[in-house]
DNA sequence: CAGTATCCCAGTAGATACTG
DNA sequence: CAGTATCTACTGGGATACTG
């Protein structure tokens, strides 16, 4: 297999298309942020984080456990207490994340931008396809 | 809006998330990275990504195009030529992207053990609950 | 060659209700 | 409180066929 020019073999994009499913479903991040600063029970995690269903974060939380991102501690108090913290794994992955996510707040206005040329530019090929109607 | 540890607003959060599903789709990353080392036509780049339809591609590229990470340049040539390109912001992407994928790479195999443990442990669990069937 | 339109199936996520 | 089960609606994505 050929190196690119930055040495990335084309396996290795798989690898990067892979991780990017795995963390690139509607919540896995946000749930990660959620919990830098410390252990949250599933309610409080659910209240934070505005939106998700009690079975996404249940579904989400499972798939960060069995990957190894975060940990589940039951206490049998009752009613029973759930907490979830993000294992070693979980924090490290936090700093290319948040690169991603620096350069996401760094570029939205331009990808705003984008969109609005575009967008404005389909309408007017649209027009020109139909001058007549309505 | 109180920051967290690293600085980062609950707003922050939202726009790494809103930009991970637009990358964070089956072929995007993918598309991205073929487009390295320079401009492809559409059958080309069909070539090198193994597995994906004719339909996704075009689809994958006109949201591509709308974001202004790729440019689509048609020559009127008999049969139609169409290339794709980076632009700027297309490769600017590829960093943190990049910076991704070496954390994929580094840390797949712990992923993977974590997978075996869960699951491991997930059967034993299936089995004490489910002692004489079979 | 490049691209769009149509049809269709499968996987995903929401609402709701129930259990330990 | 935390979590699962079911039922349903929506969407993504593949196959195919057609157009510029």
């Amino acid at each position: 297999m050929k190196p690119d020019t930055n040495g990335h073999l084309p396996s290795d994009c798989r690898a990067i298309s892979e991780i990017l499913s795995r963390i690139g479903d509607k919540w896995s991040v946000l749930i990660v942020m959620r919990l830098t600063d410390g252990p949250l029970r599933f309610s409080k995690l659910r209240e934070t984080i505005g939106g998700i269903s009690h079975k996404m974060l249940s579904t989400t939380l499972r798939g960060l456990e069995r990957d190894g991102l975060v940990t589940r501690t039951v206490y049998p108090t009752i009613p029973p207490q759930v907490e979830y913290s993000l294992t070693q794994l979980g924090h490290e992955l936090r700093e290319p994340v948040n690169a991603l996510g620096e350069w996401a707040l760094r570029n939205q206005g331009k990808i705003h931008e984008a969109r609005l040329r575009y967008d404005a530019s389909a309408i007017d090929a649209a027009k020109r396809n139909l001058p007549k109607t309505a």
